[in-house]
RNA sequence: UGACCCAUGGUGUAAUGGCAACACAGCAGAUUUUGGUUCUGUUAUUCUAGGUUCGAGUCCUGGUGGGUCAACCA
């Protein structure tokens, strides 16, 4: 059975995900409901937006609606800035939710439930202190033992609860606690805690509360209120499923089921929110969007398109196995897609000047440039040339070994779009390094052709040195060279996992067209790598210099 | 030394008892006014030992390896 995919225009399998859904359906059900919901303690990441795909994807292709919910069940770690950036995060992945939805909508449910469960003698008030609950918990492999205040009436529990929920008692003096099984196998089942007081303001329920639902209590409860049917998450909550369906059975409530897949890891990329929020605060970078970091607000300001991240969903599958995603495939995707879109510029990143001597000095013409060679429809544009330019130094070599097809002494090389120049004569400085090239052109050669119907096989980029804007142009490179993503060790800082080429600041020449350049174009700097102009300093750009891959090819080439 | 989840090229994902395939990465070549793109070719895969079967990547049993679980986090 296969799908068509609507990110990459191919055909595929079907995932293990979409054949549930499908023998669902087949077995009658006639509706199709997920939901994404995060927490907002932080900035959505690439690892959400796989998330975000799959919940939202699912529901779109089974005609099925998707909700975003808030699980803002945790005051201490969450604030209104993190709902806005996860709602514009989810926009600009292209995706509309059928409801916004906040579990701290369904506080008054979710007490009234647990109620429920006190006089269904499933629930009881506990008055241990925390460290005698977590050691009565047992380990993985010894039993626990059962709480003092375990059997205490029904009565007693909700006079208690209801003490807890009027600001009786401070924080941590007492807890709710599920009735299950201290000796269960799966700790999770060992009397889990559904309610914890904490005398602290939430983002949205104010004052209003002082004690607070546990995940495990509020996650499916949440679901089936919504009537979501297919709940997915991540494989670390599997063994949580089976508190999941005891809370939604003991309540007889709508049956919501949970399925996991393998979240996503990315090589060199740390996705742990903690971490990330600790990089943030202790100003290793700057913001959530620095385009360092792994978020999708830097993604997009990296110059990264919905498209390609979507693509990029879409290609890593979903599977239930732990899974490194190399980078390489993401890089794949944002190439793909920038390569169909973008528009060439030309830019001299490490300027090397060059006068063309038998070129009339005053003069100048505009060169025709193609704006896109895959795309006729992008138009071309005009481009000023004189008698001086700039060209890159990567471009010029005195001692040029075989096979290098650029500029070199007494070697011709064709400006792109422009005349073909030879190179006749070096200028050095009092330290011999070459600051200028001087040169003659051939007349006949513009656009195309020559005076005499040779060929040259170099061609490269250039920009007048009297028109270009000089421009400080920020590369980036991956940011962690952190081969397990998780594993920052113990006494180490981040910055000493911090890739020294993550940031590089050069001054660059730019193509004078690139004036009218507007923050979130896409541009290809003609054999350099992507960018797009920064919105917040302009007419600073960002560039994928890793894209491209110019330096890799050419050490391959000296290697030889 | 418990319960649960998982195991297919370098990395991911398919094959649902019947020819192990697709993508990325790699390598080689062609095209190219971007050493980009595109195109062609190519290297490389079922953790292990048994069992069931005409036939096993797939089903069963054991082993091995990896992951998750012992927050009043989610």
């Amino acid at each position: 059975m296969v799908v068509e995919t609507e990110n990459t225009g191919t055909v595929r399998p079907l995932n293990f995900l979409e054949e549930i859904i499908e023998a669902d359906i087949a077995r009658g059900q006639t509706r199709v409901h997920t939901r994404f919901p995060p927490e907002p303690n932080g900035y959505l990441h690439i690892g959400h937006a796989k998330s975000i795909c799959l919940n939202f994807g699912l529901a779109k292709r089974y005609n099925g609606l998707c909700n975003l919910r808030f699980d803002d069940t945790n005051p201490v770690k969450e604030d209104v800035e993190y709902v806005d950036s996860i709602k514009e995060d989810v926009r600009w992945l292209g995706f509309e939710w059928a409801g916004e939805y906040y579990a701290s909508d369904y506080f008054e449910q979710l007490y009234q439930w647990a109620i429920d469960l006190i006089n269904k003698g499933l629930a009881y008030v506990d008055d241990q202190t925390q460290e005698q609950i977590r050691t009565t918990r047992g380990t993985v492999t010894v039993p626990g033992t059962e709480s003092p205040w375990r059997n205490r009436t029904v009565e007693e529990n909700l006079v208690l609860f209801a003490g807890m929920r009027a600001g009786k008692y401070a924080d941590g003096e007492k807890v709710l606690r599920a009735k299950i099984d201290m000796a269960h196998t799966n700790m999770l089942m060992r009397d889990p805690i559904l309610y914890r007081i904490l005398h602290t303001a939430h983002h949205r329920t104010g004052d209003a509360w002082c004690i607070y639902p546990m995940y495990d209590y509020a996650h499916g409860e949440c679901d089936s209120i919504e009537r979501i049917t297919h709940s997915i998450c991540t494989l670390e909550f599997d063994v949580h499923r089976p508190l999941y369906d005891w809370f939604i059975e003991q309540l007889g409530i709508f049956p919501s089921h949970q399925y996991e897949f393998a979240r996503l890891n990315l090589t060199y990329t740390m996705m742990s929110k903690r971490k990330l929020l600790q990089l943030v605060q202790n100003k290793y970078v700057n913001g959530w969007d620095d385009p360092r970091m792994p978020t999708i607000c830097a993604l997009r300001r990296r110059g990264y398109t919905p498209e390609s991240v979507r693509a990029f969903a879409e290609k890593v599958g979903v599977a239930k196995r732990d899974n490194v995603i190399d980078l390489g495939l993401l890089e794949f995707c944002v190439r793909e897609d920038l390569n169909r879109i973008a528009q060439r510029r030309m830019a001299v990143v490490n300027p090397l000047k060059v006068v063309i001597t038998n070129y009339p000095e005053g003069r100048t013409e505009q060169i025709v440039c193609i704006n896109n060679p895959e795309n006729e429809a992008a138009g071309s544009r005009e481009v000023p040339f004189s008698r001086e330019i700039y060209v890159d130094r990567d471009d010029f070599m005195e001692n040029p070994p075989k096979k290098y097809f650029r500029l070199s002494p007494g070697g011709e090389v064709r400006l792109r779009y422009g005349y073909i120049i030879r190179c006749d004569e070096m200028v050095k400085d009092a330290s011999g390094e070459v600051v200028e090239l001087r040169c003659t052109y051939d007349e006949q050669s513009k656009g195309g052709g020559s005076s005499d119907g040779r060929k040259v096989k170099g061609v490269i980029h250039w920009v007048s040195a009297a028109h270009a804007i000089r421009a400080e142009l920020r590369l980036y490179d991956t940011l962690f060279t952190l081969e397990d993503p998780d594993d920052v060790e113990e006494g180490k800082t981040f910055t000493d996992y911090l890739n020294p080429r993550s940031l590089v600041c050069v001054n660059a020449y730019l193509e004078p067209s690139l004036v009218s350049a507007a923050p979130g174009d896409k541009f290809q700097f003609e054999r350099v790598g992507y960018f797009t102009p920064d919105y917040d300093s302009k007419p600073a750009a960002l560039v994928f210099n890793r894209t491209v891959g110019l330096k890799d090819s050419w050490a391959k080439i000296a290697d030889k």
